[in-house]
DNA sequence: GTCTATAAGAAGATAGAC
DNA sequence: GTCTATCTTCTTATAGAC
């Protein structure tokens, strides 16, 4: 990785950690193994360093949004796979998308960072909202309402049901990052929240 | 109310706004209308004044949880009022829930500067988390378990139905402090969440 | 308790040698 | 591209008059 990246990486895990205005440019610096002028040859100033941080951000969930599809104009055609989705498949999509959201390194110190400077300005909290509810809902709400239509899943509004799906996760993620000594207890909820969630869906409607 | 006491009041709307490190004592003083060095006359520094906002919210919650039994040893015989609990009343409880949260100006403030500082050491992360997570699911799980006891809902656990309950509540809530302008599209959501959730627990469990 | 003046130091950024 | 030296500005905090 050359020293410019390497400035994006290191900046990253500090204003994760300790937010944009609590981090110098010397610490940056210091990371990266250089003096906090030389960074000027890289990046005009601090702020330009947290702009390509998520500059960068910008065109990775982009292209993993194309990947997952969420984007697509003919999401059914790529879902086939969930048209049945056995309890135990429900819980492998939960623990996966929740091991992917708290252990992904890159994700998780993004997250933390527009967490703390989420208030910042608008852009970054809808940023935020983006990322971090709209786009999930929208990816999940595709899937659970492919079981959904298969008649694994019954449900009024697939949007509730998508919410009631995620939310939880939501919650517990960002619980397990202020405080990640509790993460297999988050596990453990996890687990049970799906189980629950799969039979209260599962249940023929009256 | 005094000066000591604007001061922490103008602080904390400073500090939900822009975060700890980016108001300067100069905005503060501003804010109550006397010159920076009069502030030293109150709290010996800056980090004295935000450690008075944290201390003044922790005598505010200690007593709202007492007043709302959370803590008390015998809460079922406070409860009486919620075995019985009808849609409508549900959909109440939680938009007076929901409302409270997200409309009283003191609790609002305090969870926004909670949310930008909640890394910044352990402490401030374990208050966010039992403020916002283990609080509200040990009260919101004692009436509902209350509902459940009196058979108007039938779960396996309590503690994931109020997971359930509270987590979409708690999601629109943190989406509503960063993008106010959706508090109307929250609210129809919240009402169908909890409609849904009525239903799928007051169904009889096979 | 509030003010003006100012100290003390931190932090972002630039100049110019190598 | 990296360094040392330095500038400028900002920010917290103190001193001392009123």
């Amino acid at each position: 990785m050359d020293t410019k990246h390497r400035i994006l990486d290191e900046a990253l895990t500090l204003f994760s950690e300790k937010g944009y205005a609590n981090v110098y440019v010397n610490d940056i610096a210091q990371k990266v193994g250089i003096k906090a002028p030389s960074l000027y040859k890289h990046y005009k100033s601090k702020k330009a360093i947290f702009d390509a941080i998520i500059d960068e951000m910008n065109d990775r969930f982009a292209k993993q949004a194309k990947d997952l599809h969420i984007v697509g104009n003919d999401p059914k055609a790529d879902a086939h796979i969930y048209e049945t989705l056995s309890e135990e498949e429900m819980i492998k999509l939960g623990f996966d998308l929740f091991s992917y959201y708290l252990h992904d390194d890159y994700v998780k110190r993004f997250r933390k960072m527009l967490t703390i400077e989420q208030f910042h300005n608008k852009e970054l909290a809808d940023t935020y909202t983006k990322l971090y509810v709209d786009d999930p809902l929208s990816y999940q709400g595709m899937l659970l309402g492919q079981v959904a239509a298969s008649g694994g899943l019954n449900t009024e509004s697939v949007d509730v049901m998508t919410l009631q799906f995620f939310a939880p996760i939501y919650m517990l993620l960002t619980m397990c990052d202020r405080t990640p000594e509790r993460e297999e207890e988050a596990l453990k909820i996890l687990e049970g929240h799906i189980r629950q969630f799969n039979r209260l869906y599962s249940r023929k409607r009256g």
